[in-house]
RNA sequence: GGCCCGAUGGUCAAGCGGCUAAGACAUCGCCCUUUCACGGCGGUAACCCGGGUUCGAUUCCCGGUCGGGUCACCA
């Protein structure tokens, strides 16, 4: 039923709201793994939690995982050959081999109550002991069980888990892991109402579904020894674990959900590209053999390597995402840059323009495209602006010199016809002018753009400006210049 | 608190007993240039601390410090 010797992983979130980059960096090399090694990648969801449910979640795992390309296997949506995919639709099937192992002599029915178990763990810290589960219903006789069961009395089954001697396994990441027995709860498989408890049920379901490969955060690290106990109780293969290390937001705080940016939406959202966004999270806690850091998600099924993954928790970095995207803003050619950017110059620019134009000189000019609003702001409307603009030391010019530039370069540009107020033709024009005068390109350029900005900074020149904002624009934003010179 | 894990420039990170300790981002300077960018060139900047082991430790061992994780009828 399912192929043997092929690597096969999961991705396995809880629809509990937002997706944060560190899940979706675990998604990111779950999905690698199994497609570098041409094997299968399944999406669970983990849905028992009813508390947690969040409206709507499910839909974010869907469609972050479809718009950066994850695309899975085997799955809720699609099925597959060991479904049902939602954990909630598998409810039934745990019971029995919880049972399978009271019979084996591995768990244990036990009927302690909340109330024991609370007076318990305070009688247990007040001396100074680390909460655990005394083992009081280990003891029970067979015909003390029968005599519960038959009452009616509600239980919980639980694993024994050896007291002395210790549990180790080898994470592909962290390398040789080992703790005490001593140091392990006899955990709770099936709880009160008849429903695994989540660690339970992600042995079963990972069973089950074949996988080879658990990717997965590193907070499972500790309890990892609890499932390998599990998985030896059954009999049943131990998987290969890749324990990841979090992303942080600062040196102490993990990334968080809400209160954040770090949602994959939230970066969406403000501007940044899919691609980018995804290589950057690659990059987070990851490392590439070569000097290589740009990849196409078909690029990295060849590159990638868990041997990279680094053990120590990675700072999530906004500048160098902003260097990413930038990277692969600027490798679009111009029409789709100019495809890109068109939404974020039309919620600025509402009057007509060479928005082809504009685009082409934003394109080198642009990390994020949602900087393009604040660099396009003075093409509707001149900005209010200091005169003191147009001293500029090193094209040796002021206002003055500026009055002069520019009482040169109008009928330089009335000249130019209404339907030819191209680049090249203002190109042209200005140069003419400059070489006619026999002065510095910047000492008639420079006063002509903010003449056309008002800007400190601007996209382009006032060459580009002019054939931006057309010939009317131009030529009147100059003359009203003049005035105030 | 017990247990587990981690620590190389501001950030991401190579390194795996002997190196002038890579690279990228950020930062600084120069060049290019009609501003700013882009591009090119160059610079500043790091092995957490203390003991060992060794001819020699960033690398191995022990202790400490700091940080993270985990100790549920949550997932």
């Amino acid at each position: 039923m399912i192929p043997t010797g092929k690597v096969r992983t999961r991705f396995a979130p809880s629809p509990t709201g937002y997706m944060h980059v560190g899940n979706l960096r675990t998604a990111l090399y779950a999905y690698l793994k199994a497609k570098s090694a041409g094997g299968t990648f399944i999406l669970r969801i983990e849905d028992t939690d009813q508390e947690r449910y969040v409206e709507g979640a499910v839909d974010i795992i869907y469609n972050t995982l479809r718009e950066t390309g994850l695309v899975w296997d085997e799955g809720p949506d699609i099925g597959g050959p060991v479904g049902p995919y939602v954990q909630s639709e598998r409810m039934g099937m745990f019971k029995g081999y919880a049972e399978q192992l009271v019979k084996e002599g591995k768990a244990y029915y036990c009927f302690c109550d909340k109330e024991r178990l609370d007076e318990m763990r305070l009688v247990q810290k007040a001396s100074g002991q680390a909460p655990h589960y005394d083992g009081h219903c280990r003891k029970l006789s067979p015909e003390e069980i029968r005599a519960k069961l038959d009452a009616g009395v509600p239980y919980v089954i639980r694993q024994k888990i050896p007291q002395e001697g210790t549990t180790s396994f080898e994470d592909v990441v962290y390398g040789h892991i080992e703790v005490d027995n001593a140091t392990l709860d006899d955990q709770i498989l099936i709880k009160t109402d008849g429903m695994p408890t989540y660690n339970f049920a992600n042995v079963v379901d990972d069973h089950l579904m074949g996988i080879t490969h658990v990717i997965r955060g590193s907070e499972y690290l500790s309890s990892t020894p609890k499932y390998n106990l599990l998985y030896e109780a059954f009999g049943w293969e131990i998987p290969t674990y890749i324990h990841c290390p979090p992303v942080m937001k600062d040196a102490q705080n993990k990334l968080s959900k809400r209160n954040g940016d770090a949602s994959y939406q939230d970066l969406i959202a403000k501007g940044y590209l899919t691609e980018a966004v995804l290589n950057y999270i690659l990059l987070l806690g990851w490392s590439p053999k070569g000097e290589r850091e740009i990849f196409t998600l078909d690029e990295m099924k060849d590159v990638f390597d868990e041997s990279g993954i680094g053990k120590a928790p990675a700072i999530f970095d906004p500048a160098k995402l902003r260097y990413i995207n930038a990277e692969y803003l600027r490798a679009m050619s111009e029409e789709t840059f100019f495809t890109k950017a068109k939404p974020y110059i039309d919620s600025v620019v509402k009057t007509d323009c060479d928005k082809a134009l504009l685009a082409e000189v934003l394109h080198p000019r642009c990390e994020v495209l949602s900087d393009i609003p604040e660099q396009v702001d003075f093409i509707d409307a001149m900005p209010e602006y200091d005169l003191a603009l147009y001293t500029n030391k090193k094209m040796k010019t002021t206002a003055k010199t500026a009055k002069e530039a520019l009482a040169a370069a109008l009928p330089a540009l009335e000249g130019i016809p209404a339907g030819g107020f191209t680049k090249d033709a203002v190109h042209e024009a200005m140069f003419a002018l400059i070489a006619e005068k026999g002065v510095k390109n910047g000492w008639m350029l420079w006063p002509l753009r903010v003449a056309l900005s008002g800007k400190q900074f601007t996209p382009g020149g006032g060459v580009e400006l002019a054939a931006v904002l057309g010939k009317e624009r131009t030529v009147a934003r100059v003359k009203a210049a003049l005035e105030r010179l």
